[in-house]
DNA sequence: CCCACCGCCATACCGGTGGTATGTTCGTGC
DNA sequence: GCACGAACATACCACCGGTATGGCGGTGGG
């Protein structure tokens, strides 16, 4: 039986999730003290350490909250019943697009691999936006869509081009240019890829 | 007339940065507190605030330190004598390595847009490492080698992707291995480019 | 040759921040 | 309705980045 202290609980860690999202998005993860989080929260200091073990893992919380939201998308897009290809190219155009997200980027690309080191990050990309998008490459591959390559390291070279361009998108003042010049690259490269496997 | 003095100030500056160079790499820019880079450097906090405005700045002259080393190789490599692919080829293996050292890994790629930010970042990258890169690029489109496309996002993609996957073979047990597979992938990908070129 | 000057650096101190230890309240189960 | 403990609040500490002030010694003018 689910009681009502668990609801109160559950209430003030959200509210602290939220409102660390919130600020970590706009002032980075040094640039925030944990004061700020717990006045926006409505709490104090002593609710944040009965939830978390410190700053880190308020930030790891932060981090996991943004990126279930992305693999959540990603997710039903990448399980679909199009045609793999279809799926692996709609999948890219809704992971550039959640690159966009402020949050997102910041958080998850930007300093994750910095507060949290770079091993746990990409540990934990694992199970998230990048597990999708190797299991992507690798459902094409399967389907003989393109060439055989190098699993991981073929996806790893993926995602940090599309991280790294959407962050360049992001920052543009033409977003919807960039955006629409960068997705015309890679697709571009993508069908490279995939007729040279139809020639095979 | 260049003073004993001159030579004082620059050798306990020299100090600084080669000490932040080393703790930086070590245990990042948060990890790294003002005191141990003055210890290490066998000065006090009133040197340090003396030659720098602070741990900011500090930072940045470590960044540019590393920065010019790897611009320097890279420079001559790509300003040689040898046809444009083989310089091109040449500049990427050599980027690829000098990514590999932990120093420039760290400073440079990993922590630089976080502790500067990204604008600041991008601004300095354009006069070291991607700057060259995508110059490299632009005279390949240039020389006929490969199609044209928009250098700008395009060399952004191939920047992003090298760092994330020379971070990959840094930290990979096997460096060897990783490392040749990445460079395959991606030697492949541009050789397909290239044919492109020379079919139309 | 000497002295006043100032660059170069050391010392002392402050505000803020992450973290901890202890106190307090209130819902819950008996 | 009462004791118990989870869920917080409060008070405090150590450390760090930054600043203000003091002093030493190389340097250049006379």
């Amino acid at each position: 039986m689910r009681s009502r202290r668990d609801d109160y609980s559950e209430s003030t860690r959200a509210a602290l999730v939220t409102s660390s999202v919130r600020l970590f998005t706009e002032r980075g993860y040094a640039g925030t003290s944990l004061d700020e989080i717990t006045k926006r929260a409505r709490v104090t200091k002593g609710a944040l350490y009965h939830h978390f073990s410190g700053k880190q893992a308020v930030f790891e919380a932060a981090f996991d909250e943004v990126e279930a939201e992305v693999k959540g998308r990603l997710e039903k897009i990448l399980t679909g019943s199009q045609p793999p290809w279809e799926r692996a190219l709609a999948g890219l155009r809704e992971f550039i697009g959640s690159c966009l997200d402020p949050a997102y980027q910041r958080i998850a690309l930007q300093e994750a691999p910095v507060v949290m080191g770079w091993a746990r990050w990409r540990e934990a990309e694992d199970r998230y936006s990048f597990g999708l998008i190797k299991q992507a490459l690798q459902d094409l591959i399967d389907a003989g869509e393109v060439l055989a390559v190098p699993v991981e390291v073929t996806s790893r070279l993926l995602f940090g081009a599309l991280c790294s361009a959407a962050t360049e998108i992001a920052h543009s003042t033409d977003q919807r240019t960039v955006g629409e010049e960068i997705e015309d690259v890679v697709v571009r490269l993508l069908n490279q890829v995939r007729s040279q496997a139809a020639d095979a």
